[in-house]
DNA sequence: TCCGTGATATGAAACGTTTCATTTCCTTGC
DNA sequence: GCAAGGAAATGAAACGTTTCATATCACGGA
């Protein structure tokens, strides 16, 4: 299996020099109309396909972004994908997508792998709040956005407010008579889960943390056992409170007239849920967007980029799972 | 900003040839363990990273695979993802994983770029019944196996028995004495959207098609109202039929009283649903890792490789929505 | 003493682009 | 008829690796 044609082999049969087949591609209007047409003819004869390693080996940049969520099977960051994929795409841009699954073990190896690839900057919701790997990243030239967490001025961030979610669920929670409520929640480390439960003791609540070491359904069916003398179950996330809601439903627990129960995130499931979800809309496309488009202003003029610390606020979306 | 350091840097400083720090990236054991430390520590205090553009460059693969799914925002194809990594990493490969969203236009896009990267082969979920594309990319030499979806012997897949999903819907349909059927679903371009209706029909039910241009909740639940005059609703797959639970529980329809309904793909919200979802489970998990491990084998012998088309069976999972 | 051998290390070529200083060829105005 | 200027095309250097044929060295055996 030999190579594939490359822009040589181009350049031969249309009868002009590399350079020309060069400008052909990426700078169409310096080249005569006929030149470039024959050029053109010769690619798809060839089946000529550009090899960006050697592109961006010369070039310096790759024309790609990298994107690290926390958790993709979490549709909230399926969604804060989407906005990075929009905007990135309208300035011709890729996006590679990689998911750390909340290990700090698999974002390093991404950051790494994403850095060796030589994106023009990366986009991450961080896994672990000590960000010196980020410094490093940096530090050799890679712009980066934190998404879904607040930076500081040295950096670009666009994030959601979470100690207000928090709050916004611990007065809910008491304008419906709720007093004594258990936060199901994942470790301190993730810092939405501890925001967010700073948010709800902010209220006066009592509050009981409920730790579990994975925000999936399936560790929120398991907590739920461990969840007990409350009136209200508030979860780090939708995905969470969906797994709380099977197991207390099994259990005989009535939702909300024994307990109320509150998600985060507003995903598309928690109103179809068995007893729709009180929840936290979150800005998730909108979230990538900003982030997005904060990164490629950042990559297109570094010296006059000023970093920006966007914080967008939370909404409150209640549904029966509190009473409705 | 300089470029970053590179192996000639660390060559000069750790007093080696290049030649050497390239063994010790890639061939360590065939270094002398004073020197191999030596490089390491230079590698360490110049912070280098490696340039993998260069690397796939003069290398000619680049150990990485692409993924193209049909849909991020369903559950089962981050599952399927997962699967696919699982494999790829193990055996050191990187994957880039892109979303068609269903169009044939997109999935055009992103074969083009992993083309253009290099990557040693492709799994894709087809948006598109035509596969010319994937016929010129195996020309050009990039080994493709389709996931979710047979093949001809010319080619590995791994995929799950849609018609035989669609067969098990209508026979438990049937045992539940229910009759006439609508059956809301995307168009017959997307072949498991086709199949699975194809194996409904199979069993003998009166089936009526409604169909929706893109397989999410929104669709489903804007569908709902053209169902009518029917006594089941089977959903090409469970976001769809989430959204259609949601409304019909809104019009005052009871389920599954008035109206039984079937998902498809078993994902984690079915349980939780309103009404406990039925639904058709896929091994999605493991589609995954069996479609990378024949394509990994493809790559990594292609003389010896012979194709096989994987076919898994689901599984017919039964809750309340069909009366439990 | 000398040769053969195996373990290490070397250095230059090659991978396929982009870039840019230079050349070539036409127009245009005087 | 000629210089100036612009448009179009050229060709060679450079990007940072990997690879491979070759060089160096130490050691054991004859």
């Amino acid at each position: 299996m030999s190579r594939p044609a490359g822009i040589k082999a181009v350049a031969e049969r249309a009868l002009v020099s590399v350079g020309t087949v060069s400008n052909v591609l990426n700078r169409p209007d310096q080249v005569a109309a006929p030149t470039r047409a024959r050029v053109e003819a010769a690619m798809r004869e060839l089946g000529f396909v550009r090899n960006s390693s050697a592109g961006s080996l010369r070039a310096g940049r790759s024309h790609a972004l990298g994107l690290v969520v926390l958790d993709i099977g979490n549709p909230f960051f399926t969604d804060v994908a989407r906005g990075v994929e929009q905007a990135a795409a309208e300035q011709g841009y890729a996006v590679l997508l990689c998911n750390s699954d909340g290990s700090p073990a698999r974002q390093a190896t991404h950051l790494r792998f994403l850095e060796e690839h030589r994106v023009d900057g990366v986009l991450l919701t961080p896994a672990d709040s000590d960000l010196d790997r980020v410094r490093e990243l940096e530090a050799r030239g890679t712009s980066v956005v934190l998404v879904d967490e607040a930076a500081q001025p040295d950096r670009c961030s666009a994030a959601v407010d979470d100690i207000r979610g928090g709050q916004l669920v611990g007065e809910h929670l008491l304008s419906r008579g709720r007093e004594r409520v258990a936060y199901v929640t994942g470790p301190d480390s993730i810092r939405q889960c501890a925001d967010r439960g700073r948010g709800l003791e902010d209220t006066g609540l009592h509050v009981r943390r409920v730790e579990i070491d994975a925000l999936t359904g399936a560790a929120g069916y398991a907590a739920a056992r461990r969840v007990t003398r409350t009136d209200a179950v508030f979860c780090a996330n939708d995905v969470v409170a969906l797994g709380v809601l099977r197991a207390l439903l099994e259990q005989g627990v009535r939702v909300p007239d024994d307990v109320a129960l509150v998600g985060y995130d507003d995903i598309e499931f928690a109103a179809t849920a068995a007893v729709p979800l009180t929840s936290i809309r979150q800005p998730a496309l909108q979230l990538g967007r900003t982030a997005a488009l904060m990164l490629l202003d950042e990559i297109s003029a570094p010296a006059e980029h000023a970093h920006q610390q966007v914080l967008f606020t939370p909404e409150l979306v209640t549904r029966r799972s509190t009473g409705g």
